[in-house]
DNA sequence: CGTCTATGTTGACATACATCGAACCAGTAC
DNA sequence: GTACTGGTTCGATGTATGTCAACATAGACG
């Protein structure tokens, strides 16, 4: 209790977009783990996408009005479209406070990424 | 000398694909930092590529055949349309030995891509 | 040599995606 | 109320991508 944060596999609460976990090196991933799996992949894997992403998530407190990231070279429309894009793959998530809309990072899903990725025991 | 291991990060001997390290969280990435990274983010963003690299990553030896991976329900020329991605990314390394073509995994990829996604310090 | 098996390549096709401008909605300030 | 600013949604468009069937190549084996 008190904070879930003794297990960054992943929560639950994450609208059901998310799950995914076996260390990639692990096992071979089935079907239904590789389709999860590959749905947060894809969502990095736009440079666009990755730098809002990287702003997100360094911004401090880890949250970041659209303003403060849609220096990123391309139209506001499409600033939009990415950061839903992100949102509908569990990545991030959105708040309207007053004028501004802020995203945040999910945070487990850094971790349950980085367990994907874990190298073979250190060989 | 020995063995560069002592340093997960990227090795210079892959071709001059890979590059990419500075924490998704540290800082904003900079549009040719995100262009590098979103590559390798894109190839595993396919279900069926992350299939097969996950097969060929856990597979004993750390590597595979072609023909111990490729029941991935797509037909032939599809998985091998695929490992050529993987491959171009730099994910993957392919090497003919007689009848077979035996794929391994870039190790310094998955430290990479790991160290990427790094939490924020654990918060 | 010819044949058979294991992979890779080519060409075609349908779908998905990134991008933009224009229109639209949410709040704030006047 | 109207006007303005921040953000999202819509519609269109060009490009990328996943897939397969058909063909090509590489090595093994006779």
């Amino acid at each position: 209790m008190s904070n879930a944060k003794v297990l960054p596999l992943l929560d639950p609460e994450v609208q059901g977009v998310v799950p995914c976990c076996p260390p990639l090196t692990e096992r071979p991933m089935n079907a239904e783990e590789a389709e999860r799996a590959a749905r947060m992949f894809k969502a990095l894997g736009d440079p666009v996408r990755l730098r809002l992403f990287s702003a997100v998530a360094s911004h401090e407190g880890g949250e970041a009005c659209v303003c403060d990231i849609s220096d990123v070279g391309v139209s506001q429309p499409t600033v939009s479209h990415h950061l839903k894009k992100l949102k509908e793959a569990g990545l991030l998530t959105s708040e309207r406070r007053g004028t501004w809309v802020y995203y945040r990072v999910e945070p487990s899903v850094l971790a349950a990424m980085g367990q994907l990725l874990t190298p073979p025991a250190a060989a």
